[in-house]
DNA sequence: AAGCCGGGGAG
DNA sequence: CTCCCAGGCTT
């Protein structure tokens, strides 16, 4: 079985003593200070099976007035399975995710034609019905029927990860194993339902995301990140960064010479150090686009440079292929797409004749030949850009 | 692995 | 106001 396999894969860096102290200290606490809840009155699976799906997405208030009219309206699995669909919206109506009443149905119905109208006992096949995963299988396979599964939420992952300093990402499917593994070995077999509870509690209640020196915790022995003051590392989360675009012009600017500009980005800037074609952000140049229209971004650059450029001095045009071929132009204007951790970038490449070279150049920009320009610093967009320009260079 | 589902609460 | 939350299903 699963259980066997993930605990072999993560043994528990606890002691058997350490284990039994865990079990009676959480209990102890439970007994002393768990919540009154209307499905703690109970040991009715159906009952159970109700709180924890309509708990999976709100809060313990929210979810009482619900429950209470929901298991009066409908008492038993039968009448669940046999309800109008309109009856199951109405009672549902403000709690949302509609879908999980209607699996819930489904799974009634599962239920009276496979399993004689009783919730199976074991996880494993409470899983095969509709709507019931790791979590809700757990839950009620422990508080309904006593099996030692835990049921791994929000709660517990946050509590698992803060007492063992667990820094891997939560959503990873292998931290998910180890979570689940640790609580394999941490569950009192004797009281599975209530070890789940009481974690659930205390992680609703007083290890909360928020509270990171829960100076009330029972567990404060047993808790790496408390020991440390560590909390606020965990659980680690791969955060969704918002990645922002930006489209960028990069120009090739060749003088007579068969040397190219080259440019070294300055501190705060990004990718400091190394050294880039000239980016200009700008939108992408489109079909309509004149080669004055494509320039002028590269002019106004120029004119702030060291490169004493004038308009009056310095000529720049497209390379005469382009010039009159607009087709053949907009083909070749190369787009390059580079993700960094945090923007997305669309660069396109802008080949431009420049009919003279400027002596007076500082240290951030140079003219250079290709195989100069192939032993600079580059970035990886930087190399990107060359490869795709010239893809026979070798860079 | 990532997007979707839909409310409520926190900031 | 926006951001974040918690599970399970689907692709």
């Amino acid at each position: 079985m699963k259980r066997v396999k993930i605990i072999e894969e993560f043994p528990i860096p606890w002691s058997e003593a350490t284990i039994q102290a865990f079990r009676e200290t959480l209990l102890a606490w439970y007994d002393q200070e768990k919540r009154d809840l209307p499905w703690r009155q109970t040991k009715d699976p159906y009952k159970i099976w109700v709180s924890e799906i309509m708990l999976q997405q709100t809060q313990v208030n929210t979810v009482i007035p619900y429950y209470e009219r929901f298991i009066e309206a409908l008492p038993n699995i039968q009448a669940l399975a046999e309800a109008e669909e309109e009856t199951l919206l109405n009672l549902w109506q403000g709690l949302g995710y509609y879908s999980r009443v209607r699996n819930m149905q489904t799974a009634a119905q599962q239920v009276m034609g496979e399993y004689g109208g009783q919730l199976p006992k074991t996880a494993e096949a409470l899983r095969t019905l509709k709507g019931i995963g790791p979590y809700t299988a757990g839950a009620i396979a422990s508080i309904a029927f006593g099996e030692p599964e835990p049921a791994v939420d929000g709660n517990l992952m946050r509590i698992v990860t803060r007492l063992f300093e667990i820094g891997e990402d939560i959503g990873k499917a292998s931290t998910k194993r180890q979570i689940t593994a640790y609580l394999y070995q941490m569950i009192d077999p004797k009281r599975p339902g209530d070890f789940n509870q009481a974690l659930m509690d205390l992680g609703a209640t007083i290890m909360t995301p928020a509270n990171l020196t829960p100076e009330l915790s029972p567990l404060k022995a047993f808790d790496q990140s408390y020991q440390h003051g560590t909390a606020e590392l965990y659980p680690v989360k791969k955060s969704k960064v918002t990645v922002t675009e930006h489209s960028f012009l990069a120009y090739i600017l060749m003088n007579p010479n068969g040397e190219v500009l080259f440019r070294k980005h300055g501190e705060g800037e990004l990718l400091t150090g190394l050294w880039h074609f000239p980016l200009i952000e700008q939108t992408l140049v489109m079909d309509e686009a004149t080669e004055q229209e494509m320039l002028e971004p590269l002019t106004d650059w120029l004119t702030g440079t060291d490169l004493a450029f004038s308009k009056e001095q310095f000529h720049l045009s497209l390379p005469q292929a382009y010039r009159y071929d607009r087709e053949q132009l907009l083909r070749h204007l190369p787009l390059v797409k580079h993700q960094f951790s945090h923007r997305l970038w669309y660069v396109q490449l802008v080949p431009v004749q420049v009919n003279q070279s400027s002596n007076s150049l500082s240290g951030q920009l140079e003219w250079l030949t290709l195989e100069e320009l192939k032993t600079y610093p580059m970035s990886t967009l930087q190399t990107k850009l060359l490869q795709r320009w010239l893809p026979d260079l070798g860079v």
